[in-house]
RNA sequence: CGCGGGGUGGAGCAGUUGGCAGCUCGUCGGGCUCAUAACCCGGAGGUCGUAGGUUCAAGUCCUACCCCCGCAA
């Protein structure tokens, strides 16, 4: 059966990997254009998936539109009999998502209908989400709202970060799309309408996000922390200085200072007052123009009274 | 040429108008204590990113280069 893959991130390359160790025939991969990356502007970066495909001499297609006809003619020539997609970053038209016989399938790191849209694993975590998962769906007009194939839900550990969720999210997306495609090639797929009433949005990430507001309890920072990971991060302005806050830690104690004041700096920790009188330990820090560094080697040079 | 911060003992920082290289921590040795991520005493450890230049004298001023990072994309 051929296949047609679209992808862009890390997170798709887990996919196309999958299926293409599962031997299947991959007539080609469409990706977002290189984008110039690079602190000076200066470098221009292949895509995860360009890089991949490239490598295992799978055809790789970057248009930059999808409307004018030219990708729809591109993709007509490759005649595939499915298109998976898997974090493409473009909304498919409809004419697309109609040419494959067997249609267009989507990996995505949720539990649709919870979720949808492009950052559901950073706002399963912001959210203070016990559990996640992978949907594999047919793809429709709206956003993420096609019918489930397979879903399979994980666990979010109490410290994850949306940066190692992401990793194990991939490879578990890998195995089901391989699983799905497989099911659609013995012609056993079920479909399974989503209940639009429980649908939820993820958009995408922004560093408006970033600031810390202490006033929140401890507990949402603490997901704020990992949600944010490794970007675009959670923020907090520590003596004067901008911080990243990569490690935070519930400490379970309780204080009476008002929220955001230092309960402790000094080489036992970093802690600070929240919200409702909880209290996060900060653990890893990057300052503005710094590399990331513990907590107390921060206080060495930045001493913060108590 | 997108904007900006920074390279100073192992870590994090300070170093004013050029004039003996400092602070907190760690480390090593010793002491004190029932005890300590506590305290006291003592020691080791630095080509101040690199290469030139100015000067009686450069961490500090000038020039070029290397490296790290934040913002923005």
């Amino acid at each position: 059966m051929r296949i047609l893959f679209m992808g862009t991130p890390p997170f798709a390359v887990a996919s196309l990997r999958a299926l293409w160790e599962a031997g299947h025939e991959m007539v080609g991969a469409f990706s977002q254009p290189d984008r110039p990356v690079g602190r000076h502007h200066d470098q221009l970066r292949p895509t995860p998936v360009k890089a991949y495909a490239q490598s295992r001499g799978i055809p790789v297609y970057q248009p930059e539109k999808l409307r004018d006809g030219t990708a729809l003619a591109q993709i007509r020539a490759l005649s595939p009999d499915l298109i998976v997609v898997a974090a493409y970053g473009r909304i498919l038209p409809d004419d697309i998502l109609a040419l494959p016989p067997m249609g267009c399938i989507n990996v995505h790191a949720s539990l649709l209908p919870k979720y949808r849209g492009a950052a559901p694993i950073n706002w399963a975590i912001l959210n203070g989400e016990a559990e996640t998962g992978i949907t594999i769906m047919h793809m429709a007009h709206d956003l993420d709202a096609g019918d489930i194939i397979l879903q399979r839900a994980t666990p979010i550990g109490p410290d994850e970060t949306a940066a190692a969720l992401y990793d194990r999210l991939a490879l578990l997306g890998g195995a089901l799309a391989v699983e799905a495609v497989d099911l659609l090639v013995r012609g056993s797929a079920r479909r399974v309408p989503q209940d639009p009433a429980g649908a939820t949005l993820a958009p995408m990430l922004s560093k408006e996000l970033s600031p810390m507001d202490f006033a929140r309890p401890a507990q949402a920072l603490h997901d704020q922390v990992r949600g944010l990971l490794p970007w675009p991060c959670a923020v907090a302005v520590l003596d004067g200085t901008r911080c990243k806050v990569l490690k935070a830690a519930l400490t379970g104690e309780r204080t009476q200072k008002a929220p955001g004041a230092v309960v402790q700096a000094d080489k036992r920790g970093l802690k600070l007052a929240c919200g409702d009188g909880t209290v996060l330990e900060l653990l890893e820090l990057q300052p503005d123009g710094k590399k990331p560094m513990a907590a107390a080697a921060f206080l060495q040079g930045h001493p913060m009274g108590v």
